[in-house]
DNA sequence: GTGGTCTAGACCACT
DNA sequence: GTGGTCTAGACCACG
């Protein structure tokens, strides 16, 4: 049971995150390139226009860059790469205590959380 | 740091967290009546259907209860207001690790987060 | 499970029908004083005011008659009474198959629901 | 007849049991896209925050889902819809003989109170 | 163009 | 005075 609540991020959202996270596990490497906007478009089922705001916001943050004619390509600036996986994870962290805070949460109650959760789930490689 | 950053949270949604963080942390008590509609829309500076909103909401979560030309009173069904507690931190764990493993994330990583986080800030006494 | 809806009707039709139905079912005979309204208001635990309005709302339908100084009483033409029952028995049956065929119930289905609904109870008298 | 009548449900209680009675009859299918907000309101003649509200609760309901910027869809889940059709019916039936009871009226009278209320109208086809 | 939020303000039903 | 419904209209985020 429970309620239900906490609605779906926003699509373009979900895949910066997504993205972001293939740059940040080397999955996706400096200087390689992305797959053009229709390819991914088609790739995600999504529509292209939500695709180019992905590369846009992305290429804002500076972690892609575009080439005129050529395509979008993982930034060959590795400094900017390794400062992302900690931004990114301030950036969800703040937010997340933020949240639980005003719920009434203790930074102890959120490990603990955290833990239990984890633990709950067996194939879990970390 | 960061580019990104997440938009507020509706209006309706912070004063929901906010009202159900106050009756986790029995700021509030079962059978507390709340500010009536008008008041609390004065009282935040936000509009009565607004607040109609929140408290319709909270209704559909049985968190809160509504007697007719009475006002809005927090639920005396205790079991409820417990099990709230941890549906609350439980959807929020979730969310949080969902969207952090997404990133790349291990579960160490995000209490090492936590727990940096935390000392970061003095005045805390939790 | 299912979803939740039908909101209580007030408090004052209720008692209505609650009254309406010890009228028919003659627990209470044409002649026979109502309690007073303090009384019957602290006997439900509503408010005074509530218990007015049902009184007055009940001499319009001529089904009580109020005697100045004396009280509310049962009406003593039975004519009234006798028709009362078919009255509302039909204003809740067109009221239900209303309802039931907006949502695509034919009759039939609305009758089998009855009975279904009925044999699912046992200590039932009819 | 009576003196008694029932006051008119909401528009939007109104509006929701139409659409649910079109899903459970299958005039709108699984899948099938609703009209927008605009056009819906237009089309009934009511404000875009009443429809808004109609289309908001039939989702919390699972009937309905709303996709970002495409528009709002009749669930695909089927077995949702299926069982919509019983428990809408349930509790329909529930509530009147709730009411009939107290009166003081037996079931076997409510079925016959049905049955007459469907002879006395010709064009009916069930 | 789609849904979603918010406002200001009217009006109603219930206690 | 309490909650509840509805309107008209603005403005935003998303695709």
């Amino acid at each position: 049971m429970g309620v239900d609540f906490q609605p779906d991020k926003p699509i373009y959202q979900q895949l910066i995150d997504r993205l972001a996270g293939e740059i940040i596990r080397s999955i996706r490497k400096p200087g390689d390139k992305l797959p053009s906007v229709r390819e991914y478009a088609v790739e995600t089922g999504v529509n292209a226009n939500t695709i180019q705001r992905v590369y846009r916001e992305m290429e804002q943050m500076e972690i892609v860059q575009t080439k005129r004619g050529q395509g979008t390509f993982v930034t060959e600036e590795n400094a900017r790469l390794v400062s992302l996986r900690e931004d990114m994870k301030q950036q969800y962290v703040e937010a997340f205590v933020k949240d639980m805070r005003e719920l009434g949460f203790t930074t102890t109650e959120m490990i603990r959380g955290l833990e239990e959760y984890h633990d709950e789930q067996e194939d879990r490689d970390d």
